[in-house]
DNA sequence: CTGTTAGCGCGTTCAT
DNA sequence: ATGAACGCGCTAACAG
C-alpha cells in the first residue's frame, strides 16, 4: 500500500481551474459561489480526496478550536464517565467536541495533563480538581479561557463550579432514619479526605446533632486507604459492643460493600447509600440519588456561557440530590 | 475583566532578546540551548504567560496531531466507556490524547461525526461501527490514517478490528448448562439485529445442536425494540406451556431483567448472562465475562502499530471470554 | 550554541 | 462572483 500525500485547497483549485479562495468559499462560507463553479470544485475535491484542514483553518482564525477539554480523575469510575456523557451531549448541541484526558487520580499529573490540553488551544476547560491547588490556571483564565470545576471546588482559583448537594443530601437521609427512631447510625467514608466526603460527613453530623447525638466518632469509619474494603468497615461497625442500627455510606463503594454484608442479617440493619446504582431498585436499596448527566450538562453550559459572554460573573451551582426510599432505609430499629 | 491577547514565540523572543527559533528550541527540542539563555527565555515566557500553540506546531510539521479519535455509540453505556478507558490509557503511554465523539447510536450521524474528527487531523480513528457501511472511510485509510473497528467488524472497509469471542463464549456457557442436564434453554437478545447479538445467538444454537436440540425458535426472545423490557421477555418465557429450565442473556440488559424476575422463583431457573456487572458476585450470577479495558487497549495498540508501520497488514483480533460460575449457572434442571 | 529564511494550509483584506 | 497577496504561530533547513 502506498501512502499518497494529502490534497490541499490549492490542488483542488488547480484541478477545478479556479483560485484557492474559491475553493475555500465552497468549503467554508458557502456564499458567493455560482452553482456551476461549486459543482466543479466539489467534483475535484472528491477526486483528490480533499478534506479541509481544521488545523490551518483554526490557526488563521486566531488559534481557536472547536474543542473543550474535560480532565477526569479516573476513567474507569462510572460517575466520572457519566458526567463526561453529559458534557459531550451539551457540547455537541453547539458544534463542539470534547477531548478527554485522565489524571489517573494523581495530583502530580494534573498540571501536566492540563498544560498539554491548553497547548491544543481548547476553548474551555472542565476539570475535576485532584491537586490541592489550581492557581496555575489563573493566567489562562485571565486570557479568557473559561474554567469550570466539577464535583469539587477549585482551590486558589476563581472559577465556575458545579457540585452536588452533598451536605444537605446526606442530612436528609440521616434525618429520615432518626425520624423512625434510629439514633445509633454508622457512616462509611473512603477516601474520607476529599471534599465530597467531608461535606457528606458534615451532613451526617448535622442531622444527628439535631436529635441530640453529638458523640459520633465511634460510628464513623473514615479511611483514606483503598485497600480497606467497605465490607471490612461494615463488619467492624457490626462488631461493636453497641452496634449501629442503621448505616449510611458516603459513596457507591460503601454501598457495594454494605449490600454484601447486610443482606442476610437478623435483625436487619437499615441502610442508605450515596450514589444510585444499577440494580439498587431490584435489591431494595435506598439511596441519595442525583443526575450525573445533568452535572456534566451544567458544567458544559457554564463553559459555553462564559464563551458567549467573557465578562459574566463566575457561578457556583449545586445539583440537587434526592432521597429514594426502596426499603432498606425504612427499616426501623429493633424494638 | 479584560482579556489580553496571547503572547507568541516572537513576543517572548523580543523580551528575552533572542530569536524566535531559540524560543522554539527551548519549548520543543530542548537541545542546543545554553542553560543561561534557556533560563532567560523561560522567565520571559512566564511573564508573558506564553503557551506554545500546538495548532501552529502541528501545521508546520505536516498537519499531524497527537490525538486519536474514538467514535462511540452511546456514552452512557458502561461497556463503551470502559473500552474508552482502555484506549485512553494505552494512548497516554505513547503521549497521545483521545478525542471522544458520540454518534448516539444513530447510523445517520456516524459519517458526519467521523468527518468532523478527520478534519481535526487525528492520527488514527477507532470506532464502534453503527452504520452498515463504512466504505466512506476508504479514502482516508488510503491516505494513511489507521482505522480500527471495535466490538463489530467494519462493513465494506479494510480495517483492523477487535471483537469479542461472542460465539464461542456463549456456546461454552450453554454447554455448561447442557452438561448438567438442561435441554430447554431460553435466550434473550435485544437489540437482536446487531452483529454481536447475532454471533451470540449462533453460539447458543451451536451448543444446543451438539446435544440434538435443533428446534429453538420458541425459546428465543429476539427483539429490536428498546421498549420491550428484558423483564417482560423473561416472564413470557416462563409463561410458556413448556417453560425453559435455564435462561441465557445476550447482554447485560438481559441480565438486569433476569435478575429481577428469577430471584424468588421455585423451582429455581438457571441463568447465565453475557457481560459481567457490579454486584454479580454478591448476587451469585454466573456470566460470560471478558476484559473491556483490554478491548480498548488492543484497539489502541493496533492503531499505534499501523502508525509505526503503515504497510503492516490489517489484523483481526478476538478478545477471549470466560465463563465465571457463581451459582446461578450451576442450578440443575428440576428432577 | 544561535539566527535567517521560507512556508505548512488556510482565511482575511483588499481588489477586480 | 472571483482572485492576489499577505499573515496566523510555529518549525525545517539551512547557515554561521
Amino acid at each position: 500500500m502506498t501512502t499518497q500525500s494529502r490534497a490541499t485547497l490549492a490542488d483542488v483549485a488547480r484541478l477545478a481551474g479556479v483560485s484557492s479562495k474559491t475553493v475555500s468559499r465552497v468549503f467554508a462560507d458557502a456564499g458567493n459561489v455560482s452553482a456551476e463553479t461549486r459543482e466543479r470544485v466539489l467534483g475535484s475535491a472528491k477526486r483528490l480526496r480533499f478534506r479541509p484542514n481544521n488545523l490551518a483553518r483554526n490557526l488563521r482564525r486566531g488559534g481557536v478550536t472547536n474543542t473543550v477539554a474535560f480532565v477526569i480523575g479516573d476513567l474507569t469510575n462510572p460517575f466520572y464517565f457519566t458526567v463526561a456523557a453529559g458534557i459531550e451531549r451539551e457540547l455537541a448541541l453547539h458544534g463542539l467536541t470534547m477531548v478527554l484526558a485522565s489524571t489517573d487520580d494523581s495530583p502530580d499529573s494534573e498540571e501536566r495533563v492540563v498544560d498539554a490540553l491548553l497547548a491544543q488551544r481548547v476553548r474551555a476547560l472542565v476539570l475535576i480538581p485532584i491537586a490541592d491547588d489550581q492557581s496555575y490556571l489563573d493566567g489562562e483564565r485571565q486570557l479568557g479561557t473559561p474554567v469550570v470545576s466539577v464535583d469539587r471546588p477549585a482551590r486558589n482559583l476563581i472559577a465556575d463550579s458545579v457540585v452536588l448537594q452533598n451536605r444537605v443530601g446526606v442530612a436528609e437521609a440521616v434525618r429520615s432514619l432518626t425520624a423512625i427512631g434510629h439514633r445509633k447510625i454508622g457512616f462509611l467514608s473512603n477516601p474520607a479526605g476529599i471534599y465530597t466526603q467531608r461535606e457528606r460527613l458534615a451532613g451526617y453530623r448535622d442531622a444527628l446533632r439535631e436529635v441530640g447525638v453529638t458523640e459520633t466518632a465511634h460510628w464513623e469509619r473514615l479511611d483514606d486507604d483503598p485497600s480497606v474494603s467497605a465490607e471490612y468497615s461494615v463488619r467492624s461497625l457490626l462488631a461493636l459492643a453497641d452496634p449501629p442500627t442503621a448505616i449510611v455510606a458516603g459513596n457507591n463503594r460503601g454501598s457495594a460493600g454494605a449490600v454484601r454484608v447486610l443482606r442476610d442479617l437478623d435483625p436487619p440493619v437499615a441502610f442508605i447509600g450515596f450514589d444510585d446504582f444499577e440494580l439498587a431498585d431490584a435489591l431494595g436499596i435506598s439511596v441519595v440519588a442525583y443526575d450525573p448527566i445533568e452535572l456534566g450538562r451544567t458544567a458544559a453550559r457554564l463553559a459555553l456561557g462564559h464563551l458567549a459572554d467573557p465578562d459574566s460573573f463566575t457561578t457556583q451551582v449545586e445539583i440537587p440530590t434526592r432521597l429514594i426510599q426502596r426499603g432498606s432505609g425504612e427499616i426501623p430499629p429493633p424494638a
